[in-house]
RNA sequence: AGACACCUUCUAUU
DNA sequence: AATAGAAGGTGTCT
């Protein structure tokens, strides 16, 4: 399996509001940027997009090192809450409703055909590839709020 | 008899702990604040002694609507629990003691002399009252911490 | 088992 | 200052 890096960074202004996400793919010193946007979503739902859109963009099961500053999406993912909401129906442990039930069905989805290492990085604090993660989800969410849709574009080689 | 309008909220940081009332009384679009706190109490408490604040404010007896946030509170009244304790000597249907039998015997009382319609309302639901008196539990439960003493205060009008 | 409230901690987004 | 999300817990009752 193909060895990558993937950074991912989410971003939203007014939360809930518009918001972007920013991804970086690098595989043999190649890197390849995705971003977009979505004129109503909330922070947590962009972090989260960022990592689909990066796992999405994978033509082949590979072996992945992922990065990413939210300790939401980091945790479910490497405590197995993710997997605990949606074995007992998107519930959590105080028998509310567990969020964000369609992008996390999307990501475990995705975990089944790749080999995924999740790793938190601290949000700014001079993280390289978390920063310019970070540019572009602020361009996203920019172009979501003038555009008043969602899209999604790919930049870099 | 004088229609009044109370609205309460009680709070408690660490619950048991340093804990704040706050009430707002209206009568004839004049409001009155008050708030205070204990610096070793309970939530529930606190919801109990932001309505006893309120309904002991009342130089006569009045026609009240009162608002609280605490299922505790409501139903306790509304569905006749306290007085089924207090019958039965403090204790509930499963045998235990029913708790804070000193502050429901004060209710109790002023129940006698008020006609009042608890109504429930959902907290942290963009209720202004409630808000509000939130804020002022909060500032009577940091009171009592920094004070380490009990006290009351009454503000506005 | 259910309900409401009250918190403690953590990160991110503003 | 606030919102978006999660874990753990207590105070209380039916």
């Amino acid at each position: 399996m193909k060895k990558i890096e993937i950074f991912t960074d989410g971003a939203c202004s007014g939360n809930p509001g518009p918001g972007g996400y920013g991804t970086i793919l690098r595989f043999n010193n190649i890197s390849k940027e995705l971003y977009g946007g979505d004129p109503k979503t909330t922070n947590n739902r962009m972090e989260m997009t960022a990592v689909i859109k990066g796992l999405q963009a994978l033509k082949e099961p590979c072996e992945i090192t992922l990065y990413s500053d939210s300790k939401y999406v980091i945790d479910a993912i490497t405590k197995g809450w993710a997997v605990g909401w949606k074995k007992r129906g998107w519930v959590k442990a105080d028998k509310k409703p567990a969020l964000n039930s369609d992008l996390w069905e999307i990501i475990l989805q995705l975990l089944a055909v790749h080999k995924v290492e999740f790793v938190w990085v601290k949000g700014h604090a001079g993280h390289t590839e978390n920063e310019r993660c970070d540019e572009l989800a602020v361009k996203g969410s920019q172009e979501a709020r003038s555009l008043g849709a969602s899209f999604d574009k790919v930049v870099g080689e």
